[in-house]
DNA sequence: GAGTGGTCTAGACCACGAG
DNA sequence: TCGTGGTCTAGACCACTCA
């Protein structure tokens, strides 16, 4: 409503916001260097890392160390769908990189799966990839016995498929999702600031049997994805059903 | 894994996060000013400064312009529970304030509940409170015909009600998730900083018409609410139903 | 008005990346 | 090596809150 004294960075902000909505700076392109922009807009250089910074939470600029500040490309939102319809984020021209690691619960693996402290699991360490900027970050944990026998590491395929066949006997998918920023390391792996906001879902499957088969925790960065659940709330008296 | 060189501002953070958890500093109360904790720590303001960001962006620490920084209270987190069996969050003790306001449809709005530009609506404003903490943050649009009939402004329960007269013919509820930064606004009214991560949540309500009933855009600040998805596959053939 | 945080300056030095 | 961003300093001045 009220716009008493607009500060110097979100001035600057707003101006480079308009050049690259305007193609002024096109995606991929590298910014002049902070120290030419503080010149440019003759601020100091802190109030024009500080501008840099806003455009950083929003995702629309890239800093990389001793390179340069790099207008992101806009990718189009990538929607994970709830309810068990998917594994993990795949709208399909994802590629996977995984890591399989075997590990022991610990911490809250152990809740989540309701297995013993040091029970044997097995760890896929999923990362996505679209185009060349990473894009999502997953650690899904099985338990061991549950998990594909002697999987190398190059078949993510295998993995999908995997958990295709565990799907049938699924009683139960439980997903918690929250907002907050990234850890130093997620912020690295997914290449974003620590200022851009990511969207965590944890997720729990459990088999017919109740026992708890798969615990996902997924990663998104917030600009360039979001989450969908569609659900059909069973009325009283469900007369008519399409 | 590695840890360079722990700049100052996270030592400084991780010290003052250790006297909040330790009690040291307890909820509610005021630190030492920024001046007085630049001296003790031998920093400069500045730096002090960014070390309190990062506490902002936990939620452990509110800053008011003013009067000081503050340890903001650990409320338990409340969850959303999605899947349209809460018309919005509350898990109970939430005072809520409600403001009404006829308004036309614009925006977004006209392609969520998919009615003409200018088409008559009624916006619920809602805030729901914690203690003295805002929670949550909604707004929640009625196709007017649709809208309690001269409802007053202190009237939340009516709203409460009213939605729950529409639950029965509801077919369909979609929920979109995603993280972000929180707006100037929101911050402000969710008295968070903008460097707090929110939860923003767009509801579709449909009936069994197929006509969109209500649009709910749902802002929850991510240190304290979380949301919850529970979802029971339908398997190709579905032998035993509990 | 006294004390608080909000913003900004004009430098300095260090760490990283690429040639 | 050189240019980049990362961090930090030691101030300054303004805006807000509260007594």
């Amino acid at each position: 409503m009220i716009r008493p004294v607009p500060s110097r960075r979100h001035t600057i902000a707003d101006d480079l916001r308009r050049q690259i909505a305007t193609g002024h700076f096109k995606a991929g392109e590298r910014l002049p260097s902070e120290a030419q922009l503080a010149t440019r807009y003759e601020v100091s250089t802190p109030t024009l890392r500080s501008a840099l910074a806003l455009l950083q939470g929003e995702g629309l600029v890239e800093k990389i160390h001793g390179s340069g500040n790099f207008v992101r490309h806009l990718l189009r939102k990538i929607t994970y769908v709830g309810g068990g319809a998917a594994p993990y984020p795949h709208t399909e021209p994802l590629r996977l990189t995984v890591r399989t690691t075997n590990v022991q619960a610990h911490g809250h693996l152990t809740a989540l799966l309701r297995v013993p402290f040091g029970s044997p699991l097995t760890e896929f360490h999923c990362l996505s990839h679209q185009g060349k900027s990473p894009h999502g970050l997953a650690r899904i944990y099985v338990p061991r016995d549950l998990a594909p026998a002697d999987m190398g590491e190059e078949s993510p395929e295998a993995l999908t498929t995997r958990l295709a066949e565990l799907c049938p006997p699924l009683a139960e998918v439980q997903e918690r999702l929250s907002a907050r920023l990234p850890t130093p390391e997620e912020a690295t792996t997914l290449r974003i600031g620590t200022s851009l906001a990511v969207l965590s879902i944890t997720r729990v499957a459990t088999d017919t049997t109740g026992r708890a088969v798969e615990a996902a925790l997924l990663v998104l960065p917030g600009d360039r994805s979001d989450a969908l659940f569609t659900a059909h709330p069973p009325t009283k008296a469900r007369t008519s059903k399409k």
